[in-house]
DNA sequence: ACCTGAACACCGTTCAAGT
DNA sequence: ACCTGAACACCGTTCAAGT
């Protein structure tokens, strides 16, 4: 019995999924996910790809995983923050803020994830505060549906707004020099856009945007109040995106 | 002169980017986006991958001109159509109509693509009725990026539907499994909600959605008007994401 | 149970060479 | 100008073998 104490033998081994998942974020924050190989999140744990298979079935989970991780310091706003209203934008910016602090993560939750339990957890508050505001059934669940896109597309919007310096910035200089070339005669609209399309503050836009949804489901008529009981058959139908992963 | 007419040699080749785009399009709708390598669209045309780059700069080029072909056929409403908003609406519905069509490649747009020509056109079109409608500046700017959001997000949400079989559609029927099976003591908005989470009408579900975007564009104040000629610095600011492309 | 080297079947991209 | 075989440096995933 070689070990005194509880530690039975790391001859090298014990990974363990936190480690993983730690190694995994800070490689997307340093290259982006669509750069981040399981051989190289194995290079960074100096071991061979086959190790991570123990604890994620495949990149996708573990890119899943890694997505939830980044949301699960969110802290929900509690009831002193305001009304129902106040504090979903405050949830919601809060979600798109931890997001975007980690480089293009939120690209991996405008494709298929299925929620993780911290998604799952800020879903919960999100329909929560609707049905405070008075939403019926069908207008939360359409309303988290909408809310999750703002979300993910957001945060990719924002993403590398915290680094020093704030990234290269290639595309949207790009981007803005498309619009800033467009032939006026084709585009005269476009072209005198370019300005406010690629320009101006991020949060305003974001906060803006978000304003401009939540006005958007108060304006909406309270649906038919047939919702709830006389749902016999929900018609299971695709649909590719879920909520919060 | 080997050649009586005035086809020069075509000893094997001359694939022409019409060629090399119908292939992609053609391996999308069957594989969707992700499984679409440069070989395999090589191997359709009956050549190697080094062929495809006489017509296109790497993957990412290609992908992009393949979304913008997607809505190549898109035509935008006429003045019979209806007011404003009712042309705004039926365009962006076809657009996503266009996109949800072919599988999953609306999610090309959802990551960074530089727009493309038809791209610009519906967008300049959006422009356009927005203005109309009295939105300023800003608000047109934001407003769309943020129907570009929905467009991209509804059309891979409806992505297969009009296969037939609808698809196996197994990600929808886990993220349903998914709902259904959550413990209701920690989730029970989410229970609750479950069947209208991920059931119901696809394109009642868009068309409510695109509702309360515009209904929230015209419930925004019209912006502090220093927006046009005052705007010395445009502070050109990161973000990711474009319009249509 | 957890880890691993080696292998399999793929990738995108480049390049020298051919027409 | 357009095409191509071959090579380079990668991928995700599996599997038999080790502890």
């Amino acid at each position: 019995m070689p070990q005194a104490r509880s530690r039975s033998r790391p001859s090298k081994s014990m990974l363990g999924l936190d480690a993983v998942l730690a190694a995994t974020i800070a490689l997307v924050d340093e290259l982006g996910c669509e750069a981040v190989s399981l051989r190289r999140v194995a290079q960074a744990l100096q071991t061979g790809p086959a190790s991570l298979y123990v604890y994620v079935r495949d990149r996708q989970e573990l890119m899943a995983l890694v997505l939830d991780h980044a949301v699960a310091d969110v802290v929900v706003p509690d009831d002193g923050a305001g009304d129902w209203r106040t504090r979903l934008e405050l949830l919601v910016g809060r979600i798109v803020t931890a997001l975007a602090g980690h480089n293009d993560i939120a690209s991996i939750g405008l494709r298929d994830a299925l929620p993780g339990p911290h998604g799952l957890r800020l879903t919960e508050e999100m329909a929560r505060l609707l049905r405070t505001g008075g939403l019926d059934d069908d207008a939360c669940s359409w309303a988290i549906d909408l809310l999750g896109q703002y979300i993910y597309s957001t945060a990719l919007e924002n993403a590398g707004a915290g680094t020093d310096p704030p990234t290269p910035e290639t595309f949207t200089a790009r981007l803005d020099a498309t619009f800033r070339t467009l032939p006026a005669g084709r585009y005269p609209t476009l072209r005198a856009l370019a300005p406010s399309l690629t320009g101006g503050n991020r949060d305003a836009r974001a906060a803006w945007k978000l304003r401009v949804i939540i006005d958007g489901l108060l304006a909406q008529p309270p649906h038919t109040p047939l919702s709830r009981e006389t749902h016999v058959t929900p018609a299971p139908v695709t649909g590719r995106r879920g909520p919060l992963s």
